[in-house]
DNA sequence: TTTCAACACGAAAACGTTTTCGTTGTCAAT
DNA sequence: ATTGACAACGAAAACGTTTTCGTGTTGAAA
């Protein structure tokens, strides 16, 4: 076992200061060709790779950044981690990644650990709770000390930084235009409650589609269902209220909903109730996920483009922290890109 | 914009030395009430937090775990990742995740930036192409330099380090003799090439359940297909070699597949052919995901228990990473922990 | 012979900690 | 008055780099 080799033992075996193998190594002029040669040639033979921490205390730059999301068994966020490590590899960051498992007291952990120096900046999406206690203190102490953060998805307008998130209103809306242009009239909504940022959203897309169209918007056909019915252990009680969401709504022709989970319960729900799929109920999902790809029928879907979305949240962040003109000054100016979404038919849909 | 605040800064604002304010914080008794008192009522207003880089550089080491797996948008992956996660932060350790997808070079590259120093240990899951070249240097190497590697899943035996697996043969095992208990005969097996460990595995599983019952094996029941059907862009390729393998064995009574995918493709295929699930057919698959659960019909599965696997595997790498008692020696010894299967039974199977 | 530039290299500081080993000063015991 | 112990603190090294600023040596120009 031959432990790591660094500039010291390089200098001591060769018989030259710290400085000159450093100087030789990365080619200054100020070293002879000869010592230069002899050094790289040693170097080379013990496989000398500079200590990256040591890099990172000497730059106050650790070229690694954080990355919080509520979940990682969940489709979308592992697109967007795909997207992140992505351009992160490319442009020579690491990337640590925090599990706030939806809570708010996992999510400040995560952070405050993280940001005594382990990280440059912070890609998040914030947890559930987080937005419902509307606690963010601990976004604004990070940014205060200088740390950027780029929120994406789940994200919060009073915070001052950069965002990346989901056309939900034009996306929800595409979805329920179609289902309108397929000749739906009664056309069902299952969302989250309204303080997780994209039920919102997505809830006034489906209101917008109606509206424009000079549909009424009735509530009945508006089922909120609670977070925790997001979980697979409470699948149960999910069908549960989709079931009674059908059988109160006799004449119900149509289906959006929020996610995956809840269009293919929908599917499930009505195929129980001997309804048939697209010729009774058609459907549309949000998320194109391996559930939509592959359930049955296949389901058509909003697509989000996750991957594209961690693709820029992390060209943002690091954009930011390379060019830290140390602008300082209370004018910074925040981005919000907008990443589009798509429409995907499948057999869900006429 | 305040900057995170240093010892030096508060030595200087309190007008003792660096090593006072040091003890003090650390409730040294070579320092005196008074000062203590002061020091730690100083650092609790300016929320003074030790610097993670400089910590490490000193201690040498990093408390921060890198882990590497080929595809992150993946069930069991992201299940493990979210053990190794829980254990991560009880024990006061960092995730780098780096994904290889899939790819010999990207899985070097990502361990060559971060054994330099970023992390103390891997945890890791093999890369197809590496499992094809059988180039193994970079494991090696790492091992070599006192790093310790922890392997999951798709595991090298010829490398020295410790391991931990699901145990596929087993529960393979358990899966055909299911479909043999149920009343099958001509069992079918859609497995991946061979030099992929798990396919391997549950490979021999399967035979070795067949063989057991005395029932033949037939070759023409075994479909080996190519890893790039794994991936979503080649349905239609696989879709067509698994409907070759119904057209061709009208006599075949079930399916066991070994991943997730081949299971529901065989479903859609079996259905696609008029075939009836499972009065005409039964299947079974591998990694109980969302997919084995939302699908129509629900799949009978072998669940690997991803989230414990990660979390067994990280406490194998702390262990040895806090008892490093620098043994040294050659005589490392080195466990191979082996989960347990368990098979789901749902609607796919009678 | 003197002077000066160019060359090749080394010493030291700095990044932010912790820790070892002094160095004072005070007070009690002899 | 001398010794010793103890309390309270500081200086400095160390972790592994990079970089600035010397410094000594050489050779050529004056």
């Amino acid at each position: 076992m031959k432990r790591k080799i660094t500039l010291k033992q390089i200098a001591k075996e060769l018989d030259v200061s710290i400085s000159t193998v450093s100087k030789a190594l990365r080619n200054s002029n100020e070293i002879s060709d000869d010592t230069k040669e002899k050094v790289q040639a040693f170097a080379r033979l013990y496989s000398y790779r500079p200590n990256n921490i040591a890099l990172s205390l000497k730059n106050r730059k650790t070229k690694t950044i954080g990355v919080i999301i509520p979940e990682i068994v969940h489709y979308f966020f592992s697109m967007v981690i795909r997207g992140i490590e992505r351009v992160a590899l490319d442009r020579h960051y690491n990337v640590i990644v925090g599990l706030s498992n939806e809570s708010f007291d996992k999510e400040v952990i995560n952070m405050e650990t993280l940001a005594n120096g382990s990280i440059d900046g912070f890609i998040l999406s914030v947890s559930k709770e987080t937005l419902f206690k509307q606690d963010y203190h601990h976004f604004n102490e990070t940014i205060n000390q200088g740390m950027p953060i780029v929120m994406f998805d789940r994200i919060i307008n009073e915070i001052q930084c950069d965002k990346v998130i989901v056309d939900d209103i034009e996306g929800s809306k595409k979805a329920v235009n179609k289902l309108i242009g397929n000749g739906c009239t009664h056309i069902a909504l299952i969302s989250t409650k309204d303080y997780v940022s994209v039920g919102r959203l997505r809830t006034e897309g489906y209101m917008n589609a109606l509206i424009e169209h000079q549909l009424p918007v009735n509530p009945d056909l508006i089922l909120k269902v609670d977070d925790k019915l997001e979980s697979e252990d409470y699948l149960e009680e999910l069908e549960g209220k989709v079931e009674q969401l059908f059988k109160e709504n006799k004449n119900l022709d149509a289906v959006f909903a929020v996610n995956e989970l809840y269009a293919v319960t929908a599917m499930k729900v009505a195929r129980k109730l001997g309804l048939s799929i697209p010729d009774d109920v058609q459907v549309i999902g949000f998320t194109d996920g391996v559930l939509s790809r592959h359930a049955t029928p296949t389901l058509t879907t909003i697509k989000q483009h996750g991957h594209y979305l961690g693709e820029q949240a992390a060209n943002l962040l690091i954009d930011r922290l390379e060019n830290d003109i140390e602008i300082d000054e209370e004018d910074e100016v925040y981005q919000t890109l907008v990443i589009e979404t798509e429409l995907i038919e499948r057999e869900s849909t006429k």
